[in-house]
DNA sequence: AAAATTAGTTGCATATGTCAATTAATTATT
DNA sequence: AATAATTAATTGACATATGCAACTAATTTT
């Protein structure tokens, strides 16, 4: 049981590092800059990646977490005018999640903390290496989503 | 720049599957056990895995956390009467930190759940994949403690 | 003895998140 | 067409988690 065990608690510690350098490199940002927490970050990637209009909904599906959690990072979101919500002519329930143009470059800035994060994170691991790596990170995540 | 990137993405979306299963197992709990949060149980496995004696300051810096976290979650625990502190005679700022028999078996009853999501999790794996998983964790945790 | 350091504590602010109830809009049913 | 059911978003109440800065008490250094 314990190594398992272990495998998991490691896993958790992992992100853990990575998430504290993650916040350390983005507290280094330009000051003037516009500031976002990392789920912030992590809810308007998910918006930019997707390729069909998103309302929502949608995005409280894609991150797992309830709609009420998705409205107050919206809100966040909209507050810094990263994102707005634009209403469907055919069915006003429905807000669909626009990226604005501030948005697309706060985005950007933060991507670039992250692909160098993950430089950093991936010095010294061969190109097999890191094939395996995704593959068993896939394979998790499928089985991590019947959980 | 997009394949590492993902990769990270990947890994914050396994990590936040896995939690939100943990969370939501812990939720199916026995009704007349003691319940302690995912944060808790982290802490408290932490602790009881530590060879050495441990005061609250080690905890902040292994759990890479502020010491007023910390001493919050200790509260906590201690509360529920799953840890006690106990001062240093030698030097009275520190506190050991001390798993009660109760947080010994409450711990127990977590840990299989922990294991059973790690059975889960692993699922269709070989032997040779866990392995290198397990050496590439190792190795970007290095690398991410540089951070 | 005074100054500096250390461990723990407290207050305050912020972020995140769930659940349940409510509102408004749309779709299905009688 | 009127009523009922469903859907998307919102709000309120509440719990958890976390960091920062200021403070206290104990110990160590100067």
């Amino acid at each position: 049981m314990e190594k398992q065990n272990l495998a998991l608690m490691e896993l958790g510690r992992l992100m853990r590092e990575i998430f504290r350098g993650f916040k350390k490199r983005i507290g280094e940002q330009n000051q003037e800059d516009i500031k976002i927490t990392a789920e912030q970050f992590h809810l308007l990637n998910a918006i930019n990646l997707k390729q069909e209009e998103v309302i929502q909904k949608d995005m409280a599906e894609i991150m797992g977490k309830d709609k009420s959690a998705i409205l107050r990072l919206i809100d966040s979101l909209e507050e810094k005018e990263l994102v707005r919500r634009a209403v469907d002519k055919n069915d006003r329930r429905k807000n669909y999640l626009m990226v604005t143009k501030t948005g697309e470059r706060v985005l950007k800035q933060y991507q670039i903390i992250a692909f160098q994060m993950m430089e950093d994170i991936q010095q010294g691991l061969s190109v097999s290496d890191l094939n395996t790596f995704r593959r068993i990170i896939e394979h998790i995540k499928d089985n991590a989503r019947k959980l």
